[in-house]
DNA sequence: CAGATACTCAAGGAAATGCTTGACTATGGC
DNA sequence: GCCATAGTCAAGCATTTCCTTGAGTATCTG
């Protein structure tokens, strides 16, 4: 629970390209090769596998190795972590926005009365 | 619309970083100037405004300068964006569990029967 | 067994990141 | 006017990122 920190800047990282989200997005439809998730992007099969990686490192991806293919599918809670610490943000700062409006009611309220 | 995968880029790119975080997180609690938000980090102002451009350049922050200080407040898009790539995502995935769910059962039933 | 497939590893290089320092510019307060 | 405050600009530097190429290594397939 220490290094979430850590864990959140690896996994916004990961997000933060457009071939690993491609990657992401494919492995939503279900498990993939390494070959299949190169498919649709244009740079080498090297390349790729260094992608996975990332996605592996901060877990948002798991792979396992069977014969001579590499399968990837992906892991839940990384995803979930990420969206936490946003979905927890905009409930601070809606919270603080009801309070904001709580505030200019009761101003309004106020004003009335005098 | 076309550029939503640059802007996706950048925004989860600002938040991969402890040192954003933690100036979203002060954010969220309502504006502040550059050295409100340089408070709590371990770096120099200048430092603190590259940030606070990096959160700007993606549309997650909005600054104006008043007199000799500049105030920022969190921009709702820019984060709501990034939270609906995530949470797309794991609604395609949660819609093939319930298909996959649906096949098991399905075969479960088909088993019972014969 | 031979050739094709599916990765894997290592080195290297261009560009981007995250800082620093030092010099400078506007404001604001007394 | 003078000094502190709040920020700004520009270099420069260490690291990291994203990709390449070239040379493997296993694992199928016929």
């Amino acid at each position: 629970m220490l290094d979430q920190t850590v864990d959140l800047d690896r996994t916004f990282q990961a997000l933060a390209d457009q071939s690993r989200r491609t990657m992401v997005e494919r492995l939503t439809l279900g498990p993939a090769s390494v070959s299949e998730l190169a498919e649709p992007l244009a740079m080498s099969l090297a390349a790729v596998l260094q992608h996975v990686q990332v996605l592996e490192s901060c877990g948002l991806v798991r792979t396992e190795k069977v014969g001579r293919t590499r399968t990837c599918r992906i892991e839940r809670p990384a995803m979930a972590a990420a969206e936490q610490w946003i979905t927890d943000r905009r409930r601070g700062w809606e919270a603080r926005l009801d309070r904001l409006g709580d505030i200019l009611n009761e101003v309004a309220t106020t004003e009335e009365k005098s």
